[in-house]
DNA sequence: ATAGGGGTACTA
DNA sequence: TAGTACCCCTAT
């Protein structure tokens, strides 16, 4: 069953707009044995590709965008050769990353020489050991500009002015288009295509002229071509709901589609619940399973039945709530108040370039720094520009 | 989500 | 008492 427990992941990893959803902690939380080898790669393949895509929408473009690149090399080795995009993705991510910590007038304040330490000496000097392909003269090149900056103040500032974001957002785009499209249909879309196949050839054979089998193929032709996912998702709802209605299916495909349906549900159920039910005690690492079942075969708790179609079902992690004010997270009772904590000089710089690049959006400058500004809501952000620029 | 008024704690 | 830095509340 557990090709059955890959599909359904790879659906949800799939899926967009889907947040609560995390690739990681999915696989995570299925535990996949390793050794399933070309879809388990998939199934991999897709999850860094929803990693980068969802970073993109949130408008992180850190070096954790690195890691992810990096790994995603690591996916295709042996079966493909990297993509053009993929090297610039990666050139002008790591770019950015550098480039973003020019906030201060020359190179030899702030943190700029560190991260061209940390960024073009370590991580990429692990590339060029083992032979990376990421390694590009692209990339060279920008090594070169970035390292003579540390030394050379017209060409810090030279590069202080460029719009390096704007690139890596483009590359970053391009690459998941590409991969996507490499990728093709999700397993349980290919499921419905062929059983929607299946359906057509019982469609000929059983009733109607060549009006049926038009407008079969017509549909047929749609999902191979859409690839958004949402769509698949609609795709996969039509074929299972007419191959039940119809019965013209054979029994083993209608079983696999009742099971499919099944299975998303009750995903569905878990990750619904586990969005309204926040307020509960932190410590239920697993999510209890959902009592009303459309065929109430199963027990509720732990232990699953011993019939013959008994599956694992995925217990998925509670999810961390996203960006917990620090108003919120710290104190219980609001009656306190919180602890008056300084704004360190990282901090400063870092809300100077904020606002030098999203305007006066403390949100967004919030969310694109989450780590410095974890301790910072976004009225605090506001309020310590209202001081600096005083 | 953001702007602005205002409170609190601290310093000189 | 005034000034500063940080924090909180509320109207828009």
């Amino acid at each position: 069953m557990e090709v059955m427990d890959k599909w359904v992941a790879e659906f949800f990893i799939r899926r967009q707009k889907n947040p609560r959803v995390s690739p990681t902690n999915l696989l995570s939380a299925l535990k996949f044995s390793e050794s399933a080898g070309d879809c388990s790669n998939n199934l991999k393949k897709a999850s860094v590709l929803r990693d980068i895509s969802d970073s993109l929408i949130r408008g992180n473009v850190s070096e954790g965008m690195l890691d992810l690149l990096e790994t995603l090399e690591k996916l295709h080795q042996g079966s493909s050769v990297l993509t053009e995009s993929h090297r610039s993705a990666y050139c002008w991510t790591a770019a950015e990353c550098t480039v973003r910590l020019m906030w201060p007038s020359s190179a030899s304040e702030g943190l700029y020489g560190d991260a061209v330490e940390r960024i073009w000496t370590k991580r990429i000097g692990v590339l060029k050991e083992r032979g990376s392909g990421l390694v590009s003269e692209e990339l060279l090149k920008w090594e070169a500009d970035l390292r003579k900056a540390v030394e050379d103040d017209e060409v810090y500032k030279r590069i202080r002015e460029s719009n390096v974001r704007y690139s890596a957002v483009c590359f970053l785009n391009q690459l998941l288009k590409e991969q996507w499209a490499v990728l093709g249909s999700c397993s349980l879309e290919s499921v419905a295509q062929r059983m929607l196949l299946k359906r057509r050839k019982a469609d000929k054979g059983s009733r109607e002229g060549p009006n049926g089998v038009g407008e079969s193929t017509r549909r047929l032709d749609e999902g191979e071509k859409e690839n958004d996912a949402a769509e698949q998702e609609e795709e996969e709802e039509r074929t299972m709901g007419s191959a039940q209605e119809q019965g013209l299916v054979d029994e083993g495909d209608e079983m696999a589609a009742r099971e499919l349906k099944d299975y998303l549900l009750e995903i569905q159920r878990q990750i619904d619940s586990s969005f309204t039910r926040q307020l509960q005690e932190p410590n239920n690492a697993n999510i209890t399973p959902q009592p009303s079942r459309v065929n109430s075969t199963r027990t509720s708790g732990q232990q699953q039945d011993s019939a013959s179609e008994s599956r694992v079902r995925p217990h998925l992690p509670t999810p961390e709530p996203l960006n917990v004010s620090p108003l919120k997270k710290k104190r219980a009772n609001p009656a306190a108040r919180r602890i008056k904590k300084f704004w360190t000089p990282e901090e400063e710089a870092v809300l100077r370039e904020g606002v030098k690049e999203y305007g006066k959006s403390w949100k967004e400058i919030k969310n694109a720094n989450p780590e410095v500004f974890a301790e910072r809501t976004e009225v605090d952000l506001k309020d310590k520009w209202r001081n600096l620029v005083r």
